[in-house]
DNA sequence: TGTGACCCCTAA
DNA sequence: TGAGTTAGGGGTCACA
């Protein structure tokens, strides 16, 4: 009987590697799990790739594929060694150092490489020999998340026998049962590209409640969300800690989530949970362990144990993140964090910014402080936190749509989801780079192979600004400055010209020459792949951007292609960075320094041409320009709002203002347009961003303010205390009320509202959760739970956040590397300032009092900068009148 | 009182 | 073994 097939779309989660047999026997075979675009959880075993990396002669090469007899033996006495099982070639590649004869070694299994490279790198040239093998599925075969398969169905969740699924399964080149829907096998070929669709990805969220005193679960609550359906369920457990474990690991399995999520997981609720699973489990007994904390899709045996990644059990090594085999871990917290950047960053203060509507409704008497009083007296009430605590990440990732945004990069950068969800940027980069170098016959030089990068490169150019009001400013912007510059001029690791390279220019070469004097080659030489890359970037883009225009009618086609051109976004801004970076596989200390050159001479040139034509220009940073429009004189930027509302009931005089008000906005658009026509270039785009009415500076760089009236009508803050997380609301509140008076050029409102606020403090008249600072904290938490400040501070005690860290931690509260921490200073007078940790469960975060003073002095200084420019300074704001002069009388 | 080291956070 | 970059403002502390 032929087996049954599976054939159908789905996402990719996660893909790791299983070894098989011996020797000439041995083969390797992939494990990829994802979930069908028809709803089954999948693990799909794919056949036939081997594990390989390349050689090539050491040192500069001139001589082609014209290879002398020793070195053609000596690659294949490399098939001899004991770990290699074949060598094939020479191909020719390009390397830094010439074309090189590349060979290719086939080994017998991914786990030799690191020895192999060891063995062989004083004699050879290692490519492409520092990508892991799990990696080679996507590369390879040019796929990305979403793949289609046509595939033999080896094993389905609800066979019921049991040992001959297990040989089905090991048969199939499986290591044991999968927890999953569907398992599968196919050989590579049949594994092909998808266009990306949503994923009806399962979720997972969980909380727990721990005692103080000892380290105990108490009770865990989890929700399950059905991405694909919206249906959530809620489970709860409590009573003894083995059955809340047990309860949560049979939760995951019999819900089967793709995504395991919570708030602040990473730090606290995995941990303890392997923790409290190490000290209940026996020693050994791997069906203890398995019942207690075994969450993956991988088999259930003491073997899936042992590994270090993508086990059976969650793991992670460092700090890095954590990993669960076949499915994928993303804590709520960092995603909010990274997306929100909130003021605080508890899970209270993250939902109330979010659902403000249901703050009352959330709002929890529990103190966590007090955790153990409380679960011994209203039990009830904490397991109702609890089940709160679960469902509120997935109202966070929900309304940040986070798990579509990072499909969408994945699809993108053509990376399972687990990598777009938790990897690096240098990951995304690879995918692409590394797959383009091999179908170009480019060779793949291994992470750490360039030279150091000494020092710094020089960035962007920021332009120095003048303190005050200007009226009516053009702001104009080069167009993805960055990459326009890496294709424009064929910026890449493989461009590069080397005074060691064989190849060099000749009469004739066409080359761009970097402001620096770095030479890339012109591109009828060679297309750098970068150059290629960003450009097929740029036009995938566009296709997204014409995709929602048309899509005007249909919200999940608008959402969609708005994630695709975003993630696009994202990862063409990202190559600079990681080129630019000291240690990336493709980069050279030129690359970055050659980019932010030409960057520098593009802008000063506009900016010289600009000021040559008569036009000032007030502010510059990087690729930005604020010009001066030339627009009468007299008609001032900031129209009261009084003008424009006698104007509309009939008084002329005000007609006439805002009529020349209009005319001068006008005036100014025409303008912008006009600049961005006159000043673009090919590979230099200058785009008319925004209209200013007016601009604002206090005169130091990074920081104004402006009224944009075209496109739009806003205020643009940038730098300011009110952008800034830690700073205090009471601040922040000011400072924005301040900046509008200033756009008005208000400023007589804007002297009195200064003085009124620095009072208030000063009487101490202010709220005490308005003036609470926060500041990351980062420390390492040893394994008695104990903390290190001094790895991440050269003098721990000396800054404020520590402090407060450790009067939270006095209490019992958990402490978590990275996190902000809130404080409210009680006294400044002492050194180091006094602070108290606000602790948000308590009553006015169980803060009695606050240093008055301390608050008046800061909020004078922030709101004295830009008073000055009106003629009053901070010490005058804390008097509440102007020093007379020493000279009046 | 001024200065520099150290740190956080932001603009791009 | 783990990794995007530089420019820049401003706060706090420690020390002369």
């Amino acid at each position: 009987m032929d087996p049954e097939r599976w054939s159908g779309r789905f996402g990719i989660l996660t893909v790791r590697y299983r070894s098989l047999g011996e020797g000439d026997a041995s083969a390797t075979v992939l494990e990829v799990f994802g979930r069908a675009e028809s709803g089954e959880s999948l693990c799909l075993l794919v056949h036939g790739l081997r594990p390989h990396i390349e050689v090539g002669p050491i040192g500069r090469w001139s001589n082609g594929l014209d290879v002398p007899a020793s070195l053609q033996e000596a690659a294949e006495r490399l098939a001899t060694k004991d770990d290699v099982r074949s060598v094939t070639g020479p191909q020719l590649k390009w390397t830094d150092l010439g074309w090189k004869p590349v060979w290719t070694v086939e080994v017998l299994q991914p786990h030799v490489v690191p020895d192999l490279r060891r063995t062989l790198s004083g004699a050879w040239s290692l490519f492409a020999a520092d990508v892991p093998f799990a990696n080679r599925l996507l590369l390879d075969l040019d796929l990305g998340m979403h793949v289609h398969v046509n595939a033999e169905v080896v094993d389905r969740r609800d066979e019921v026998d049991e040992e001959s699924a297990a040989t089905l399964v090991s048969n199939a080149g499986g290591g044991g049962r999968y927890s999953v829907d569907l398992t599968l096998r196919c050989d590579a070929e049949q594994l092909l590209p998808a266009d990306p669709f949503p994923v009806p990805l399962r979720v997972l969220s969980f909380d727990l409640e721990t005692s103080i005193t000892h380290e105990r679960v108490l009770c865990a609550a989890a929700v399950v969300e059905d991405l694909g359906t919206g249906n959530r369920h809620v489970y709860d457990w409590r009573g003894d800690e083995r059955s809340i474990l047990e309860g949560l690991t049979s939760l995951v399995l019999d819900s089967d989530p793709d995504i395991i999520t919570g708030y602040n997981i990473d730090n606290f609720d995995l941990p303890r949970l392997v923790d409290r699973a190490d000290v209940l489990g026996q020693r050994g007994d791997a069906t203890a362990r398995l019942a207690l904390i075994g969450w993956g899709r991988t088999p259930r045996d003491a073997n899936d144990l042992r590994r270090q990644r993508d086990a059976v059990v969650p793991r992670r090594s460092g700090n890095r993140a954590w990993t669960l085999g076949g499915r994928c871990i993303m804590d709520t917290w960092w995603q909010a964090r990274m997306a929100l950047r909130p003021q605080r960053e508890t899970l209270g203060f993250v939902s109330a910014l979010l659902f403000p509507d249901d703050a009352e409704l959330r709002k929890m008497d529990v103190d966590a402080s007090k955790m153990d009083e409380e679960w011994a007296t209203r039990p009830d009430v904490v397991v109702e936190y609890c089940r709160r605590d679960a469902a509120l990440p997935l109202d966070i990732l929900d309304t940040l749509q986070v798990v579509r945004r990072k499909e969408a990069v994945a699809a993108v950068g053509k990376v399972p989801f687990e990598v777009a969800a938790n990897g690096s940027t240098s990951q995304l980069i690879d995918s692409l780079v590394i797959r383009h170098a091999d179908r170009s016959s480019v060779a793949v030089p291994m992470t750490g192979s360039a030279e150091p990068k000494e020092g710094q490169i020089t960035g962007g150019y920021v332009h120095d600004v003048e303190a005050g009001l200007h009226p009516w400013i053009a702001v104009l912007d080069f167009k993805s400055m960055y990459p326009s510059i890496m294709i424009g001029h064929n910026i890449c690791y493989t461009t590069r010209v080397d005074p060691a390279h064989p190849d060099q220019p000749g009469e004739g070469d066409s080359l761009n020459v970097a402001p620096t004097g770095v030479r890339f080659w012109g591109e009828n030489h060679r297309v750098g792949l970068v150059p290629h890359l960003l450009r097929d970037l740029m036009a995938q883009r566009d296709l997204h951007k014409a995709g929602m225009r048309d899509a005007v009618d249909n919200e999940a086609a608008r959402a969609f292609h708005d994630d695709m051109q975003y993630a696009v976004k994202i990862l063409m801004n990202s190559f600079y960075g990681v080129f630019a970076s000291g240690f990336y596989r493709f980069t050279h200390r030129d690359l970055g320094s050659s980019i932010t050159a030409w960057a520098r001479h593009n802008i000063k040139g506009v900016i010289g041409e600009l000021e040559a034509e008569g036009h000032p220009v007030v502010y510059s940073d990087t690729d930005s320009i604020f010009v001066r429009a030339p627009v009468d004189e007299d008609v001032p930027g900031a129209l009261p709002h009084h003008v424009r509302a006698i104007a509309a009931s009939g008084d002329v005089d005000a007609q006439r203002s805002v009529k020349a008000w209009e005319g001068a906005k006008d005036a100014m658009v025409t303008f912008g347009h006009d600049l961005a026509r006159r000043y673009s270039k090919e590979s230099a785009v200058l785009e008319f961003e925004k209209g200013l009415s007016v601009f604002f500076s206090h005169g130091a760089k990074k920081r104004y303010v402006g009224q944009v009236v075209w496109p739009s009508d806003e205020m643009l803050i940038r730098g300011y205390e009110t952008q800034r997380t830690d700073s205090f609301a009471f601040l922040v509140d000011t400072m924005h009320t301040i900046l509008e008076h200033a756009l008005a050029d208000e400023g007589e409102s804007l002297i009195a509202h200064a003085i009124a606020q620095v009072a208030a403090l000063k009487e101490g008249r202010v709220e005490a959760h308005r003036l609470i600072l926060a500041k990351s904290c980062k420390g390492k938490v040893r394994k008695d739970g104990s903390v290190d400040f001094s790895e991440a501070y050269t003098n721990p005690d000396s800054m404020a956040q520590v402090r407060a860290a450790r009067q939270r931690m006095a209490l019992g509260l958990p402490f978590t590397s990275g996190m902000k921490v809130s404080f409210v200073v009680t006294d400044a007078g002492h050194r180091p300032m006094q602070v108290a940790a606000w602790l948000e469960e308590q009553d006015n975060g169980g803060v009695e009092s606050y240093d008055g003073r301390f608050y008046a002095e800061r909020l004078a200084a922030a709101v004295g900068r830009i008073t000055e420019a009106f003629g009053w300074s901070a010490e005058d704001l804390m008097r509440g009148s102007r020093q007379t002069s020493l000279f009046s009388f």
